[in-house]
DNA sequence: TCTGGGGTCCTAGGACCC
DNA sequence: TCTGGGGTCCTAGGACCC
């Protein structure tokens, strides 16, 4: 009988938290914020990661940094340090890839790590101890035979412990809960399918594909039933292999909103130099330019446009974006500008990796 | 108490060509 | 004069996630 492959979902309790109080023990009880500039006077920032204690205010990620000191007037709020964490991050998937394991990492704090065994819990403990011994950093894991099953898993096991999900429990764990409680449908859809009848896990789950299908397109509709039931085939595989980057973007929401139309221009050929800059110096070639505009009404819309060739000169991509630009009616105040450019595939790197 | 930033994937409609 | 299909590319927008 062969062994069984499971994945874990490696999920780092409180990561940005967790990363600044590994530098400054001194705050370990405080209420911790990180977030944006971290001056929670500042307007138009949010909190990034709160730590347990000002999670116990009602201080969580999303709120505004303005909100969480009223909440917790006591906090230290901290600026969010891209670099450490992204440090931090590196260490922590080291640590997993020096083990008998394959590897996807999700985002800075997340991994999928597959393996096969007869004990998963025995492999999530030392993975537990491995990173806290080596990183001083504590994290949570969800064992399942999917990776759906794994992700909602860690749900169950935070915080800092260990939970799995299977086939054998996964009916019996999730089919009473609502539709949004699974990884990949949201607030819209969960309306949406409730709309239908849909509301439990357990619904859905029993839909018709093929009516589904109808409603949600060919391939959102199945893949919905597939959810409800923990993950189809292809949610097996993980992708060790880095990902390519398809687009880049840079965008910044203004302390107090644009009016000027010469000071609008100037920020979005800013935003445009800057990712320019970024990707040609990380050898991109970009295909694609779009814009991003929202005004203090928070009407939010995208324009692009397809390059007449892929460039990897900085003047076209900052051309097309003041082009594309042009096509707004910009009446109202700005409140954000955005820069996204599409990147060109490397094809060939590809070829003969399909195992 | 107004509501960040960085991404991916999918759908739909129109243009255009055969 | 009125009518087919199929296929691909481009653009806009929705939805979701970390």
């Amino acid at each position: 009988m062969p062994v069984p492959a499971w994945i874990l979902h490696v999920d780092l309790d409180q990561f940005l938290a967790a990363v600044e109080l590994r530098r400054r023990p001194e705050l370990r009880g405080r209420p911790l914020v990180v977030g944006g500039s971290g001056d929670p006077t500042q307007r138009r920032q949010v909190v990034q990661c709160a730590s347990y204690e000002a999670r116990e205010h009602g201080v969580r990620a999303g709120l505004p940094l303005t909100v969480a000191a009223r909440r917790c007037p006591d906090a230290v709020f901290l600026p969010a340090d891209a670099a450490a964490y992204e440090a931090a991050s590196a260490e922590v998937m080291a640590i997993l890839r020096a083990m008998p394991v394959q590897v996807e990492s999700w985002g800075w704090d997340e991994a999928f790590v597959g393996a096969r065994t007869t004990d998963p819990e025995a492999l999530a403990r030392r993975v537990r101890r491995a990173v806290a011994d080596e990183t001083g950093l504590s994290c949570s894991i969800g064992i399942g035979d999917t990776r759906q099953r794994a992700k909602l898993a860690t749900g169950f096991a935070k915080p800092a412990g260990i939970f799995r999900l299977d086939e054998g429990n996964w009916m019996a764990v999730m089919a009473p809960r609502p539709t949004e409680a699974l990884w990949g449908i949201g607030s819209r859809t969960a309306r949406a399918l409730a709309e239908l009848g849909l509301r439990t896990v357990a619904d859905l789950a029993a839909a018709d594909p093929e009516w589904l299908a109808a409603r949600f397109g060919p391939t959102i509709g199945p893949r919905l039933r597939d959810l409800a039931l923990g993950g189809g085939a292809a949610d097996t595989e993980l992708v060790t292999t880095p990902r390519e980057p398809k687009s880049r973007g840079r965008q910044a929401t203004f302390p107090s909103d644009l009016t000027d139309p010469t000071e609008i221009r100037t920020r979005l050929t800013a935003l445009a130099e800057e990712i320019a800059d970024e990707v040609l110096t990380a050898g991109h070639t970009v295909t694609r330019v779009a814009v991003t505009v929202r005004t203090a009404t928070f009407w939010t819309r995208t324009r692009s446009t397809t390059l007449p060739a892929p460039t990897r000169n900085p003047t076209d991509i900052i051309h097309a974006a003041g082009t594309v630009l042009d096509r707004f009616t910009l009446t109202r105040p700005v409140r954000l500008l955005g820069v996204r450019v599409d990147l060109r595939a490397h094809s060939a790197e590809n070829s003969g990796q399909s195992a």
